[in-house]
DNA sequence: TGTACATCAGTGAACGCGCGTTCACTGATGTAC
DNA sequence: TGTACATCAGTGAACGCGCGTTCACTGATGTAC
Protein backbone atom coordinates (compact mmCIF):
# COMPACT_ATOMS: atom_id res chain seq x y z
CA UNK A 1 0.00 0.00 0.00
CA UNK A 2 2.54 2.30 0.77
CA UNK A 3 5.17 1.33 -1.24
CA UNK A 4 3.20 1.12 -4.91
CA UNK A 5 3.46 -2.25 -5.99
CA UNK A 6 3.70 -3.01 -9.93
CA UNK A 7 7.17 -2.57 -11.60
CA UNK A 8 5.41 0.53 -13.45
CA UNK A 9 4.58 2.10 -10.31
CA UNK A 10 8.33 2.07 -9.35
CA UNK A 11 9.70 3.55 -12.48
CA UNK A 12 7.39 6.15 -11.99
CA UNK A 13 7.71 6.96 -8.57
CA UNK A 14 11.74 6.82 -9.98
CA UNK A 15 11.51 9.10 -13.16
CA UNK A 16 9.78 11.60 -10.95
CA UNK A 17 12.52 11.63 -8.55
CA UNK A 18 15.07 11.74 -11.62
CA UNK A 19 13.13 14.62 -13.19
CA UNK A 20 12.74 16.96 -9.78
CA UNK A 21 16.53 16.20 -9.11
CA UNK A 22 17.63 17.34 -12.59
CA UNK A 23 14.74 20.58 -12.20
CA UNK A 24 16.85 21.42 -8.79
CA UNK A 25 20.18 20.99 -10.23
CA UNK A 26 19.11 23.46 -13.10
CA UNK A 27 17.06 25.63 -10.57
CA UNK A 28 20.61 26.07 -8.50
CA UNK A 29 22.16 27.24 -11.64
CA UNK A 30 20.19 29.34 -13.94
CA UNK A 31 17.33 30.35 -11.35
CA UNK A 32 13.72 29.71 -10.73
CA UNK A 33 13.03 32.36 -13.94
CA UNK A 34 14.82 30.48 -16.30
CA UNK A 35 13.98 26.61 -15.37
CA UNK A 36 12.65 24.85 -18.43
CA UNK A 37 11.10 22.30 -18.69
CA UNK A 38 12.84 21.73 -22.35
CA UNK A 39 16.23 21.63 -21.30
CA UNK A 40 15.63 19.48 -18.25
CA UNK A 41 13.98 17.06 -20.88
CA UNK A 42 17.41 17.29 -22.97
CA UNK A 43 19.36 16.45 -19.68
CA UNK A 44 17.21 13.40 -19.46
CA UNK A 45 17.09 12.39 -22.93
CA UNK A 46 13.98 12.32 -23.18
CA UNK A 47 11.29 14.46 -25.59
CA UNK A 48 10.02 17.27 -23.87
CA UNK A 49 6.53 16.21 -23.98
CA UNK A 50 7.50 13.48 -21.96
CA UNK A 51 7.36 15.60 -19.32
CA UNK A 52 3.58 15.90 -19.56
CA UNK A 53 2.97 12.51 -18.03
CA UNK A 54 4.52 13.67 -14.45
CA UNK A 55 3.94 16.69 -14.56
CA UNK A 56 0.88 19.06 -16.48
CA UNK A 57 2.57 21.90 -16.82
CA UNK A 58 5.95 23.54 -15.93
CA UNK A 59 3.89 25.88 -13.04
CA UNK A 60 2.98 22.19 -11.54
CA UNK A 61 7.07 21.25 -11.56
CA UNK A 62 7.71 24.54 -10.22
CA UNK A 63 5.33 24.32 -7.18
CA UNK A 64 6.99 20.36 -6.50
CA UNK A 65 10.64 22.22 -6.05
CA UNK A 66 8.94 24.79 -3.80
CA UNK A 67 7.11 22.36 -1.52
CA UNK A 68 10.09 20.09 -1.77
CA UNK A 69 12.01 22.76 -0.32
CA UNK A 70 10.16 23.80 2.39
CA UNK A 71 10.04 20.66 3.52
CA UNK A 72 13.81 19.73 3.12
CA UNK A 73 14.65 23.09 5.40
CA UNK A 74 11.94 21.85 8.02
CA UNK A 75 13.76 18.43 8.02
CA UNK A 76 16.47 19.96 8.55
CA UNK A 77 15.59 22.24 11.13
CA UNK A 78 13.71 19.56 12.92
CA UNK A 79 16.70 16.94 12.64
CA UNK A 80 18.76 19.56 14.17
CA UNK A 81 15.98 20.29 17.34
CA UNK A 82 15.68 16.71 17.80
CA UNK A 83 19.71 15.99 18.02
CA UNK A 84 19.60 19.21 20.33
CA UNK A 85 16.74 18.13 22.00
CA UNK A 86 18.34 14.49 22.96
CA UNK A 87 21.76 15.93 24.36
CA UNK A 88 20.40 18.41 26.51
CA UNK A 89 22.71 21.25 27.14
CA UNK A 90 21.91 25.00 28.18
CA UNK A 91 18.97 26.30 26.71
CA UNK A 92 20.89 28.87 25.09
CA UNK A 93 22.95 26.35 23.15
CA UNK A 94 20.43 24.21 22.15
CA UNK A 95 18.51 27.60 20.68
CA UNK A 96 21.73 27.90 18.24
CA UNK A 97 20.56 24.43 17.01
CA UNK A 98 17.93 25.19 14.92
CA UNK A 99 18.96 29.15 13.23
CA UNK A 100 22.62 26.89 12.38
CA UNK A 101 20.93 24.38 10.52
CA UNK A 102 18.94 27.18 8.81
CA UNK A 103 22.09 28.86 7.62
CA UNK A 104 24.26 25.54 6.66
CA UNK A 105 20.71 24.68 4.55
CA UNK A 106 20.58 28.38 2.76
CA UNK A 107 23.99 28.23 2.08
CA UNK A 108 23.98 24.86 0.86
CA UNK A 109 20.68 25.67 -1.69
CA UNK A 110 20.77 28.93 -2.31
CA UNK A 111 18.37 29.25 -5.07
CA UNK A 112 16.23 27.04 -3.31
CA UNK A 113 15.81 29.72 -0.10
CA UNK A 114 15.61 32.55 -2.62
CA UNK A 115 12.61 30.62 -3.66
CA UNK A 116 10.68 30.26 0.02
CA UNK A 117 11.92 33.43 1.10
CA UNK A 118 13.00 35.62 -2.07
CA UNK A 119 10.65 37.82 -3.78
CA UNK A 120 7.78 36.12 -5.36
CA UNK A 121 7.57 35.63 -8.84
CA UNK A 122 3.88 38.05 -9.70
CA UNK A 123 1.12 36.14 -10.74
CA UNK A 124 1.92 32.47 -9.52
CA UNK A 125 1.07 31.34 -6.28
CA UNK A 126 3.26 29.04 -3.68
CA UNK A 127 1.13 25.66 -3.33
CA UNK A 128 -0.97 25.66 -0.26
CA UNK A 129 0.67 22.49 1.50
CA UNK A 130 3.81 24.99 2.04
CA UNK A 131 1.97 25.84 5.71
CA UNK A 132 2.50 22.25 6.90
CA UNK A 133 6.67 22.59 6.71
CA UNK A 134 6.22 26.28 7.14
CA UNK A 135 4.44 25.22 10.88
CA UNK A 136 6.99 22.34 11.67
CA UNK A 137 9.86 24.72 10.96
CA UNK A 138 8.23 27.21 13.53
CA UNK A 139 7.83 24.96 16.04
CA UNK A 140 11.75 23.43 15.62
CA UNK A 141 13.23 27.03 16.18
CA UNK A 142 11.07 27.25 19.08
CA UNK A 143 10.92 24.32 21.05
CA UNK A 144 13.85 25.19 23.46
CA UNK A 145 11.79 28.51 24.73
CA UNK A 146 8.74 26.33 25.01
CA UNK A 147 10.72 23.74 26.98
CA UNK A 148 11.96 26.47 28.91
CA UNK A 149 8.23 27.61 29.45
CA UNK A 150 7.24 24.53 31.14
CA UNK A 151 10.24 24.25 33.20
CA UNK A 152 9.94 27.91 34.53
CA UNK A 153 13.10 28.50 33.66
CA UNK A 154 11.68 31.36 31.86
CA UNK A 155 13.10 35.13 32.13
CA UNK A 156 10.79 37.81 31.74
CA UNK A 157 11.62 40.04 28.72
CA UNK A 158 15.21 41.88 29.86
CA UNK A 159 14.06 44.65 26.91
CA UNK A 160 10.88 46.56 28.22
CA UNK A 161 9.47 47.96 24.75
CA UNK A 162 8.48 51.56 25.02
CA UNK A 163 5.22 51.57 22.95
CA UNK A 164 3.30 49.99 25.70
CA UNK A 165 0.15 51.77 25.46
CA UNK A 166 -3.17 48.81 26.40
CA UNK A 167 -4.69 49.63 22.75
CA UNK A 168 -1.10 48.88 21.28
CA UNK A 169 -0.82 45.50 23.85
CA UNK A 170 -4.21 44.34 22.66
CA UNK A 171 -3.85 44.66 19.02
CA UNK A 172 -0.60 43.33 18.80
CA UNK A 173 -1.79 40.04 21.12
CA UNK A 174 -4.99 40.23 18.88
CA UNK A 175 -2.50 40.30 15.52
CA UNK A 176 -0.15 37.70 16.85
CA UNK A 177 -3.22 35.71 18.12
CA UNK A 178 -2.75 32.65 15.01
CA UNK A 179 1.20 32.13 16.24
CA UNK A 180 0.58 32.58 20.07
CA UNK A 181 -2.27 29.80 19.58
CA UNK A 182 -0.23 27.75 17.03
CA UNK A 183 3.40 27.44 18.55
CA UNK A 184 3.32 29.38 22.10
CA UNK A 185 0.39 28.85 23.75
CA UNK A 186 0.59 30.47 27.27
CA UNK A 187 2.87 32.82 26.52
CA UNK A 188 2.80 36.43 27.46
CA UNK A 189 1.94 38.40 24.11
CA UNK A 190 5.09 40.18 24.94
CA UNK A 191 7.42 37.16 24.66
CA UNK A 192 5.71 35.66 21.24
CA UNK A 193 6.35 39.22 19.92
CA UNK A 194 9.77 38.51 20.31
CA UNK A 195 9.95 34.97 19.62
CA UNK A 196 8.15 36.05 15.72
CA UNK A 197 11.00 38.96 15.97
CA UNK A 198 14.04 36.35 16.45
CA UNK A 199 12.47 34.30 13.36
CA UNK A 200 12.25 37.75 10.94
CA UNK A 201 16.10 38.41 12.42
CA UNK A 202 16.73 35.03 11.64
CA UNK A 203 15.18 35.20 8.13
CA UNK A 204 16.47 38.96 7.63
CA UNK A 205 20.23 37.57 8.78
CA UNK A 206 20.48 34.37 6.30
CA UNK A 207 19.12 36.34 3.26
CA UNK A 208 21.31 38.74 3.27
CA UNK A 209 24.19 36.69 3.45
CA UNK A 210 22.99 34.52 0.84
CA UNK A 211 21.81 36.98 -1.63
CA UNK A 212 25.45 38.84 -1.35
CA UNK A 213 24.58 41.51 0.61
CA UNK A 214 27.31 41.25 3.20
CA UNK A 215 30.21 41.60 0.35
CA UNK A 216 32.82 44.40 1.90
CA UNK A 217 30.70 44.92 4.93
CA UNK A 218 30.40 41.71 7.28
CA UNK A 219 33.73 40.07 6.45
CA UNK A 220 33.21 37.05 8.81
CA UNK A 221 29.61 35.81 8.61
CA UNK A 222 29.21 33.41 10.70
CA UNK A 223 31.24 35.25 13.35
CA UNK A 224 27.96 37.70 12.90
CA UNK A 225 25.35 34.76 12.79
CA UNK A 226 26.75 33.50 16.02
CA UNK A 227 27.04 36.92 17.74
CA UNK A 228 23.11 37.16 16.51
CA UNK A 229 21.59 34.27 17.73
CA UNK A 230 22.85 34.51 21.16
CA UNK A 231 21.59 37.79 21.10
CA UNK A 232 18.67 36.43 20.14
CA UNK A 233 18.70 33.90 22.48
CA UNK A 234 19.14 36.30 25.61
CA UNK A 235 16.67 38.75 24.62
CA UNK A 236 13.42 36.43 24.47
CA UNK A 237 14.26 35.01 27.88
CA UNK A 238 16.52 31.69 27.86
CA UNK A 239 18.77 31.42 30.32
CA UNK A 240 22.39 31.35 29.47
CA UNK B 1 26.47 72.77 -17.81
CA UNK B 2 24.57 70.56 -15.36
CA UNK B 3 21.13 70.79 -17.45
CA UNK B 4 21.63 69.89 -20.98
CA UNK B 5 21.83 72.77 -23.56
CA UNK B 6 20.41 71.45 -26.96
CA UNK B 7 16.74 70.64 -27.50
CA UNK B 8 18.18 67.30 -28.72
CA UNK B 9 19.52 66.73 -25.39
CA UNK B 10 16.72 67.58 -23.60
CA UNK B 11 14.58 65.30 -25.22
CA UNK B 12 17.04 62.55 -25.07
CA UNK B 13 16.28 62.80 -21.51
CA UNK B 14 12.95 62.78 -21.58
CA UNK B 15 12.79 59.92 -23.41
CA UNK B 16 15.43 58.17 -21.00
CA UNK B 17 13.43 58.76 -18.21
CA UNK B 18 9.74 57.75 -19.95
CA UNK B 19 11.53 54.17 -20.82
CA UNK B 20 12.45 54.20 -17.03
CA UNK B 21 8.94 54.77 -16.08
CA UNK B 22 7.44 52.43 -18.33
CA UNK B 23 10.01 49.77 -17.58
CA UNK B 24 9.68 49.73 -14.07
CA UNK B 25 5.28 49.85 -14.71
CA UNK B 26 6.06 46.85 -16.24
CA UNK B 27 8.16 45.79 -13.39
CA UNK B 28 5.79 46.38 -11.14
CA UNK B 29 3.13 44.09 -12.90
CA UNK B 30 5.15 41.36 -14.36
CA UNK B 31 8.27 41.33 -12.38
CA UNK B 32 11.84 41.78 -13.06
CA UNK B 33 12.22 37.98 -14.74
CA UNK B 34 9.62 39.30 -17.42
CA UNK B 35 10.88 42.61 -18.25
CA UNK B 36 10.99 42.54 -22.39
CA UNK B 37 12.57 46.14 -24.28
CA UNK B 38 9.77 44.83 -27.01
CA UNK B 39 6.93 45.25 -24.47
CA UNK B 40 8.21 48.31 -23.49
CA UNK B 41 8.71 49.50 -27.24
CA UNK B 42 5.07 48.55 -27.86
CA UNK B 43 3.57 50.67 -24.60
CA UNK B 44 5.93 53.85 -25.86
CA UNK B 45 4.80 52.91 -29.77
CA UNK B 46 8.94 53.07 -30.79
CA UNK B 47 10.17 50.34 -32.73
CA UNK B 48 12.16 47.62 -30.41
CA UNK B 49 15.50 48.54 -32.09
CA UNK B 50 14.94 52.16 -30.88
CA UNK B 51 15.49 51.37 -27.52
CA UNK B 52 19.28 50.58 -28.04
CA UNK B 53 19.73 54.35 -28.41
CA UNK B 54 19.40 54.72 -25.10
CA UNK B 55 20.19 51.09 -23.15
CA UNK B 56 23.01 48.85 -25.04
CA UNK B 57 20.97 45.84 -23.86
CA UNK B 58 18.01 44.88 -21.62
CA UNK B 59 20.70 44.32 -18.41
CA UNK B 60 21.50 47.64 -18.97
CA UNK B 61 18.28 49.13 -18.50
CA UNK B 62 17.76 46.29 -15.54
CA UNK B 63 20.89 47.76 -13.87
CA UNK B 64 19.09 51.17 -14.24
CA UNK B 65 16.39 50.49 -12.84
CA UNK B 66 18.25 48.90 -10.01
CA UNK B 67 20.06 51.27 -9.34
CA UNK B 68 17.37 53.52 -9.24
CA UNK B 69 15.40 51.59 -6.76
CA UNK B 70 18.58 51.54 -4.72
CA UNK B 71 18.47 55.50 -5.28
CA UNK B 72 14.81 55.91 -4.28
CA UNK B 73 14.89 54.14 -1.20
CA UNK B 74 17.61 55.84 0.26
CA UNK B 75 16.28 59.56 -0.54
CA UNK B 76 13.07 58.41 1.17
CA UNK B 77 14.97 57.28 3.97
CA UNK B 78 16.97 60.59 4.18
CA UNK B 79 14.12 62.30 3.51
CA UNK B 80 12.38 61.33 6.74
CA UNK B 81 15.65 61.30 8.68
CA UNK B 82 16.29 64.54 7.52
CA UNK B 83 12.43 65.69 8.52
CA UNK B 84 12.79 63.96 11.91
CA UNK B 85 15.93 65.87 12.63
CA UNK B 86 14.46 69.06 11.80
CA UNK B 87 11.79 68.73 14.77
CA UNK B 88 13.30 66.80 17.10
CA UNK B 89 11.57 64.40 19.92
CA UNK B 90 12.54 61.16 22.08
CA UNK B 91 15.03 59.06 20.22
CA UNK B 92 13.16 56.40 20.38
CA UNK B 93 10.99 58.18 18.52
CA UNK B 94 13.23 60.02 15.90
CA UNK B 95 14.85 56.18 15.70
CA UNK B 96 11.12 55.05 14.26
CA UNK B 97 11.24 57.35 10.99
CA UNK B 98 13.63 55.63 8.91
CA UNK B 99 12.35 52.44 9.37
CA UNK B 100 8.94 53.32 8.78
CA UNK B 101 10.14 55.50 5.53
CA UNK B 102 11.85 52.14 4.43
CA UNK B 103 8.39 50.02 4.94
CA UNK B 104 6.03 52.21 3.32
CA UNK B 105 8.57 52.62 0.34
CA UNK B 106 8.75 48.64 0.03
CA UNK B 107 4.55 48.68 0.00
CA UNK B 108 5.02 50.97 -2.29
CA UNK B 109 7.05 49.32 -4.70
CA UNK B 110 7.65 45.34 -3.84
CA UNK B 111 8.98 44.44 -7.20
CA UNK B 112 11.51 47.09 -6.84
CA UNK B 113 11.94 46.22 -2.78
CA UNK B 114 12.60 42.56 -4.37
CA UNK B 115 15.23 43.81 -6.39
CA UNK B 116 17.58 45.29 -4.23
CA UNK B 117 16.43 42.90 -0.93
CA UNK B 118 15.44 39.53 -3.15
CA UNK B 119 17.20 36.76 -4.42
CA UNK B 120 19.68 37.76 -7.13
CA UNK B 121 19.23 37.33 -10.68
CA UNK B 122 22.11 34.24 -11.26
CA UNK B 123 24.35 35.46 -13.72
CA UNK B 124 23.48 38.61 -13.21
CA UNK B 125 25.39 41.48 -11.41
CA UNK B 126 24.28 44.75 -9.42
CA UNK B 127 25.55 48.01 -10.55
CA UNK B 128 28.99 48.65 -8.18
CA UNK B 129 27.28 52.32 -7.73
CA UNK B 130 24.52 50.71 -5.42
CA UNK B 131 27.31 51.15 -2.78
CA UNK B 132 26.67 54.91 -2.53
CA UNK B 133 22.92 54.71 -2.10
CA UNK B 134 23.12 51.76 0.16
CA UNK B 135 25.27 53.24 2.73
CA UNK B 136 22.88 56.57 2.58
CA UNK B 137 20.10 54.50 3.68
CA UNK B 138 22.04 52.86 6.18
CA UNK B 139 23.87 56.12 7.75
CA UNK B 140 19.68 57.04 7.30
CA UNK B 141 18.82 55.14 9.48
CA UNK B 142 21.43 54.94 12.70
CA UNK B 143 21.83 58.51 12.62
CA UNK B 144 20.19 58.62 15.79
CA UNK B 145 22.01 56.28 17.55
CA UNK B 146 25.11 58.43 16.34
CA UNK B 147 23.46 61.65 17.40
CA UNK B 148 22.99 59.81 20.94
CA UNK B 149 25.82 58.82 21.14
CA UNK B 150 27.71 62.50 20.86
CA UNK B 151 25.28 63.33 23.34
CA UNK B 152 26.37 60.96 25.66
CA UNK B 153 22.78 59.97 26.05
CA UNK B 154 23.30 56.24 25.01
CA UNK B 155 22.67 53.72 26.90
CA UNK B 156 24.61 50.21 27.34
CA UNK B 157 23.42 47.34 25.93
CA UNK B 158 20.33 45.67 27.50
CA UNK B 159 20.59 42.78 26.33
CA UNK B 160 24.63 40.80 27.09
CA UNK B 161 25.32 38.12 24.39
CA UNK B 162 26.00 35.46 26.37
CA UNK B 163 28.80 34.63 23.62
CA UNK B 164 31.38 36.52 25.14
CA UNK B 165 35.09 34.56 25.27
CA UNK B 166 37.86 37.03 24.07
CA UNK B 167 38.61 35.49 20.69
CA UNK B 168 35.23 36.10 19.58
CA UNK B 169 34.91 39.56 20.76
CA UNK B 170 38.12 40.12 18.46
CA UNK B 171 36.87 38.12 15.53
CA UNK B 172 33.72 40.19 15.80
CA UNK B 173 35.26 43.75 15.66
CA UNK B 174 37.58 42.48 12.89
CA UNK B 175 34.26 41.50 11.45
CA UNK B 176 32.36 44.29 11.82
CA UNK B 177 35.12 46.74 10.85
CA UNK B 178 33.78 48.38 7.99
CA UNK B 179 30.49 48.72 9.03
CA UNK B 180 32.33 50.67 12.48
CA UNK B 181 34.64 52.32 10.67
CA UNK B 182 32.29 53.69 7.83
CA UNK B 183 28.61 54.25 10.00
CA UNK B 184 29.27 54.38 13.60
CA UNK B 185 32.93 54.92 14.77
CA UNK B 186 33.93 55.17 18.10
CA UNK B 187 30.65 53.04 19.53
CA UNK B 188 31.71 49.77 21.20
CA UNK B 189 32.00 46.29 18.94
CA UNK B 190 28.80 44.88 20.58
CA UNK B 191 26.56 48.39 20.15
CA UNK B 192 28.08 48.19 16.11
CA UNK B 193 26.54 44.57 16.70
CA UNK B 194 23.52 45.49 17.58
CA UNK B 195 23.11 48.22 15.16
CA UNK B 196 23.22 45.97 12.11
CA UNK B 197 21.02 43.20 14.01
CA UNK B 198 18.70 46.15 14.05
CA UNK B 199 18.93 47.00 10.05
CA UNK B 200 18.85 42.72 9.60
CA UNK B 201 15.60 42.74 11.45
CA UNK B 202 13.80 45.51 9.91
CA UNK B 203 15.15 44.12 6.08
CA UNK B 204 13.61 40.75 7.62
CA UNK B 205 10.03 42.00 8.99
CA UNK B 206 9.84 44.04 5.78
CA UNK B 207 10.44 41.44 3.36
CA UNK B 208 8.36 38.93 5.13
CA UNK B 209 5.23 41.42 4.64
CA UNK B 210 6.27 42.77 1.55
CA UNK B 211 6.67 38.99 0.10
CA UNK B 212 3.76 37.77 1.44
CA UNK B 213 4.78 35.52 4.59
CA UNK B 214 2.64 37.32 7.48
CA UNK B 215 -0.55 36.04 5.17
CA UNK B 216 -2.63 33.89 8.10
CA UNK B 217 0.05 34.58 10.50
CA UNK B 218 0.27 38.58 11.77
CA UNK B 219 -3.03 39.87 11.23
CA UNK B 220 -2.11 43.44 11.76
CA UNK B 221 1.91 43.60 10.44
CA UNK B 222 1.66 47.75 11.15
CA UNK B 223 1.40 47.05 14.74
CA UNK B 224 3.96 44.37 14.66
CA UNK B 225 5.79 46.35 12.54
CA UNK B 226 5.47 49.12 14.91
CA UNK B 227 6.47 46.49 18.06
CA UNK B 228 9.60 45.54 16.52
CA UNK B 229 10.74 48.77 15.99
CA UNK B 230 10.40 50.04 19.76
CA UNK B 231 11.82 47.04 20.56
CA UNK B 232 15.04 47.63 18.40
CA UNK B 233 15.64 51.21 19.54
CA UNK B 234 15.79 49.51 23.01
CA UNK B 235 18.14 46.96 22.20
CA UNK B 236 20.68 48.94 20.50
CA UNK B 237 20.43 51.75 23.84
CA UNK B 238 18.21 55.06 22.44
CA UNK B 239 16.40 56.06 25.57
CA UNK B 240 13.18 56.18 25.06
C1' DT C 1 22.42 84.92 -41.81
C1' DG C 2 22.91 81.06 -44.85
C1' DT C 3 24.96 76.95 -46.46
C1' DA C 4 27.35 72.22 -46.18
C1' DC C 5 28.29 68.64 -43.52
C1' DA C 6 28.18 65.72 -39.31
C1' DT C 7 25.60 63.76 -35.77
C1' DC C 8 22.06 61.20 -34.07
C1' DA C 9 17.03 59.38 -33.07
C1' DG C 10 14.08 56.41 -34.86
C1' DT C 11 12.35 52.83 -38.57
C1' DG C 12 11.25 48.36 -40.32
C1' DA C 13 12.73 44.09 -41.83
C1' DA C 14 15.18 40.25 -40.67
C1' DC C 15 18.22 36.86 -37.94
C1' DG C 16 18.08 32.83 -35.04
C1' DC C 17 16.58 31.24 -30.86
C1' DG C 18 14.25 28.52 -27.26
C1' DC C 19 10.15 28.13 -25.18
C1' DG C 20 5.41 25.56 -23.44
C1' DT C 21 2.11 22.76 -25.05
C1' DT C 22 -0.76 19.58 -28.13
C1' DC C 23 -1.60 15.46 -30.63
C1' DA C 24 -1.77 11.16 -33.02
C1' DC C 25 1.20 7.34 -32.71
C1' DT C 26 3.76 3.01 -30.93
C1' DG C 27 5.02 -0.42 -28.00
C1' DA C 28 5.50 -2.18 -23.50
C1' DT C 29 3.28 -3.35 -19.00
C1' DG C 30 -0.75 -4.64 -16.25
C1' DT C 31 -5.36 -6.83 -15.52
C1' DA C 32 -9.48 -9.73 -15.97
C1' DC C 33 -11.19 -13.82 -17.32
C1' DT D 1 -1.35 -20.68 -17.51
C1' DG D 2 -2.77 -18.23 -21.60
C1' DT D 3 -5.25 -14.89 -24.11
C1' DA D 4 -7.67 -10.27 -25.12
C1' DC D 5 -8.08 -5.95 -23.89
C1' DA D 6 -7.01 -1.68 -21.25
C1' DT D 7 -3.72 1.32 -19.46
C1' DC D 8 0.01 4.12 -19.75
C1' DA D 9 5.06 5.90 -20.73
C1' DG D 10 7.39 7.81 -24.18
C1' DT D 11 8.06 9.57 -29.26
C1' DG D 12 8.51 12.97 -32.80
C1' DA D 13 6.55 16.41 -35.44
C1' DA D 14 4.23 20.48 -35.32
C1' DC D 15 1.78 24.82 -33.48
C1' DG D 16 2.40 29.63 -32.46
C1' DC D 17 4.76 32.66 -29.70
C1' DG D 18 7.76 36.44 -28.06
C1' DC D 19 12.18 37.40 -27.31
C1' DG D 20 17.09 40.20 -27.86
C1' DT D 21 19.76 42.04 -31.14
C1' DT D 22 21.67 43.65 -35.79
C1' DC D 23 21.68 46.45 -39.82
C1' DA D 24 21.05 49.51 -43.62
C1' DC D 25 18.05 53.28 -44.13
C1' DT D 26 15.76 58.06 -43.59
C1' DG D 27 15.03 62.40 -41.99
C1' DA D 28 15.49 65.76 -38.49
C1' DT D 29 18.63 68.47 -35.42
C1' DG D 30 23.11 70.57 -34.42
C1' DT D 31 27.60 72.75 -35.73
C1' DA D 32 31.30 75.13 -38.25
C1' DC D 33 32.32 78.33 -41.42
Amino acid sequence: MSTPRTVRDRIRDEVTREIIDVARAHLAIEGAAALSLRSIARDLEMAPSALYRYFSSRDALLSALILGAYESLADGAEAASGATAATPGRPSERWAAVPRAMRAWALDRPQEWGLIFGSPVPGYQAPEETVVPYTRLAAALVAPLVECQADGTLRPPAVQSPESSPTHRDALAASLQPVAEALLPDLPTATVALALQSFTTLIGVISLEVFGHWRNTVLQPDVFFEETIGNLAASVGLCP
